[in-house]
DNA sequence: GCGACAG
DNA sequence: ATCTTGTCGC
């Protein structure tokens, strides 16, 4: 897709990895910066303990019809350990492979993490950004870090994830009466904007077509119908 | 000391 | 990440 464009040593100590996130930190924006959305690429990863590696997979569907225009995959051993906060180091190779088997680049990237919301203020979604100097988005399932105030039960409401005095995030409701999701700012976007775009990407499930489609590539498993909201029942 | 701790 | 059935509700 593209080179990175602040490479550093992916062969690191967790110690040394959180020195490069205290290093890049700075680089992210967090403002709109962004080209006319027309193709929004989603990334995950999956684990495999026996074989310890990693596969990413990237998928790009086109905006805002959300159509499959092109998908990769790409597996690599990992050696670097589990620790939160430093998903990075254990997933993004595999990821920047998988982005680069792509042959339709995408606009924005939503990643199957945090952003800024990260203790650190520099989870996967901003150090992808970061590293290839593209918006990303940050969709993280369950909280790393911060508070936030009740959130009312309807689809499309969202309420601001704090951290002190900071705004981190938003907690976004998907779906009525769902758990919500954890939406950050990745890379030269607004947090406003990147709620849009999310909820732009949600069609009847909790999680975005982007993570569900990148997901379901990672993880092997055949999509059942196709990219169109499959029935309620069977 | 205790709880929390993305995937 | 993954281990895992039935069940409740639209």
């Amino acid at each position: 897709m593209m080179p990175a464009l602040h490479p550093h040593d992916w062969n690191v100590t967790p110690q040394e990895a959180v020195a490069i996130q205290e290093r890049m930190r700075h680089l992210v924006e967090t403002a709109d910066r962004l080209p006319q959305i027309y193709r929004v690429a989603g990334v995950d990863a999956c684990f495999d303990a026996d074989s310890q590696i990693v596969r990413a997979a990237a998928i790009v569907l086109s905006f805002p019809d959300l159509k499959l225009m092109d998908h990769a995959v790409a597996q690599r051993a990992v050696k670097f350990p589990y620790v939160s906060g430093l998903f990075a180091f254990r997933e993004l190779p595999a990821v920047l492979d998988a982005l680069g088997r792509l042959h339709k680049s995408p606009d924005i990237i939503i990643c199957d993490g945090h952003g800024i919301a990260h203790p650190r203020r520099f989870g996967i979604a901003s150090h992808l950004g970061v590293l290839l100097g593209q918006p990303t988005i940050g969709v993280g399932k369950t909280l790393l870090v911060g508070h936030h105030i009740e959130l009312p039960r309807e689809k499309g409401s969202w309420v601001s994830l704090d951290d002190g005095n900071e705004v981190i995030g938003a907690v976004l409701r998907t779906q009525t009466g769902v758990k919500p999701v954890y939406v950050s700012i990745g890379h030269r976007i607004a947090l406003q904007t990147a709620v849009r775009l999310v909820l732009a990407c949600t069609t009847r499930y909790r999680l975005p077509e982007t993570t569900r489609e990148a997901h379901r590539l990672a993880s092997g498993k055949p999509r059942l119908y196709s990219l169109d909201p499959p029935p309620s029942n069977g």
